[in-house]
DNA sequence: TGTACATCAGTGAACGCGCGTTCACTGATGTAC
DNA sequence: TGTACATCAGTGAACGCGCGTTCACTGATGTAC
């Protein structure tokens, strides 16, 4: 080989891990190829000796994605008190604002539902983790997290700041009284 | 005017029609103005002769669109019993796998976080009237539609059939406790 | 009423651009002897 | 140890395709006189 094992590990790490940002960022259709390779301080052409297709890389993504939000659970998910301080950061104007650092299935989820069953199984895996490090039952860490999810969308998709704070500030509400 | 003015308003609403059909199928990116026109029934080239751009048919899609869910809701959403009739149905799994006649929001609220403000816009105005066609009070009608879409999003999202439906169960099971 | 003209939605070829992907080439490192 | 060769991540130009958009042209209808 013709660099060392270990930097090839790494470039290929910033690759995923800038794709993951930019991705949640903008969504996978309004990312190219070039852009990430850029981030990651490569050029574009080397892309392909680390991946075979963007949808690999977009598989790849999802999956560190994921894994970064399952560890958020896992480090507040053990007591309801945690869970809650939890709800309320998720459904923070911040988190609203930075979709680059935020959750991956309230970027991607709609995409990842039209793309290739790797990347919905990359997604999937996700989620079970997220789920089981959740210490409520497994029904009510599902819904909370659909109405989590359904909340920063919702927040995000709107024009309007005062309603798109008023959907966050309710849901908020209505998790907390759980 | 060379056609009269009602056939072209006819092909007009077609177009928005079967627009908001496949963009609720595969979302904005993946359908062209060539297969919207196809499906309304005329060439590629015409469709400048209604829209400015494709950006257009889109926020007129989303209009469109929510207000066919406001309609719906509008229809069950003055009890309770019709609301939670509402919920059953728009956790099923028909509707999952039926985008093309779901809910707007479930489908393109993601792609709508990244549009234009004249496309939030539309979005957000059919997003009130879906609320205020809910009986229940303002949170409340919030964090229910929250809950509703992010089950139906991530329902669509996973690989594993069984664990779809138990996503949408889930989230049914613990709405119709409210 | 009849005739010439203006209008404009519709057609389909063509344009231009961007993006995913390919490819010939580079050059630093590892290996063989 | 030194030298020749093989390897392969990286570079950047180029390719090919698809899609949004444009445009010259058509022809049915409406209007003017």
């Amino acid at each position: 080989m013709r660099y060392p094992a270990e930097e090839t590990a790494a470039k290929h790490e910033r690759i995923v891990k800038e794709a993951s940002r930019l991705f949640r960022e903008r969504g996978f259709e309004n990312v190219t190829v070039s852009e990430v390779m850029k981030a990651a301080g490569l050029t574009h052409g080397a892309f392909y000796a680390h991946f075979n297709s963007k949808e690999e890389l977009q598989e790849a993504a999802v999956a560190y994605g994921q894994a970064i939000s399952a560890g958020r659970v896992r480090s507040h998910g053990a007591t309801k008190k945690g869970l809650k301080a939890f709800a309320a950061r998720y459904l923070s104007a911040r988190h609203r604002d930075n979709p680059g650092d935020g959750c991956t299935m309230v970027s991607l989820a709609q995409e990842v539902a039209h793309s290739t069953p790797e990347i919905k199984a990359a997604f999937e895996q996700g989620l079970e983790e997220i789920l089981s490090a959740n210490s409520v039952d497994r029904k009510e860490a599902i819904f909370q997290t659909a109405a989590l999810l359904g909340g920063v969308v919702l927040a995000r998709a709107v024009k309007d700041p005062r309603f798109s704070d008023e959907i966050l500030e309710s849901v908020r509400q209505k998790i907390s009284q759980r």
